[in-house]
DNA sequence: TGATAGATCGGCT
DNA sequence: GCCGATCTATCAG
């Protein structure tokens, strides 16, 4: 699965001459064409058009009125299919990142989809870029062994949260929500914290 | 044309 | 721990 292969391997960014981006992927989730949390599900639209192109492209795409998030397409041409990145581990070029954050702390630095993206500078216009011959690009890194890639359901979906298709580096501290299994965060994902608030975030129009 | 849900984060209590 | 901000695509009528 390309999902867990991308953990522990680098996105890297090349800014200019004198700064590289650099973070290890440690949390990322597979998203498909037949699944009923990805975009791609409902078909073709000018949003998700990237989704269905050739792999090895950027999907970027906003959410909730304020955020970015990347996606890394992975289908075959035709096929609707991506890996989001929700978090990772900076390595190099963390004080541009930081200015791009507004944070201090590297925990906090890319650790959610959003984040990531605004940390390396992301938006919009990079919707569709090419991850092969551009400036940013997926780097080899250090792939993980088996035993260190922790599987959950993934995070934020309504449809299809029985999926254990969310892939993280076990034990890291820079991922986004660390699983419910994990020691020291019981049923994290569905009894405390966080859950989906209805009836208030529709309508708005800008 | 209008209503609703959504792969979120940051600020305030 | 809870709530607000704010854009986009889809569905219903």
């Amino acid at each position: 699965m390309v999902a867990r292969d991308l953990l522990g391997r680098h996105l890297v960014r090349l800014v200019d001459d004198s700064t590289t981006l650099v973070a290890r992927i440690v949390e990322c989730e597979a998203y498909r064409e037949d699944d009923p949390a990805s975009h791609s599900y409902r078909g073709r639209t000018a949003r998700t058009e990237v989704m269905f192109g050739p792999p090895g492209h950027l999907y970027v795409y906003f959410t909730y009125g304020m955020h970015y998030c990347i996606n890394v397409v992975t289908g075959r041409d035709g096929e609707g299919s991506a890996v989001l990145l929700r978090a990772a581990e900076p390595l190099d070029g963390t004080e541009w990142m930081r200015e791009r954050r507004g944070v201090a702390g590297a925990k906090t630095m890319c650790s959610g989809p959003a984040r990531l993206t605004q940390a390396f500078g992301l938006g919009r216009v990079d919707n569709g870029i090419d991850l092969v011959s551009g400036d940013l690009f997926v780097a080899r890194g250090s792939p993980l062994p088996e035993d260190a890639v922790a599987v959950s359901p993934r995070v934020g979906i309504r449809s299809a949260a029985d999926k254990p298709w969310r892939f993280v580096e076990r034990g890291s501290p820079f991922v986004s929500r660390p699983p419910s299994d994990w020691p020291g965060w019981p049923a994290d994902v569905e009894g405390s914290g966080r859950r989906r608030r209805r009836g208030g975030v529709g309508g708005g129009r800008g």
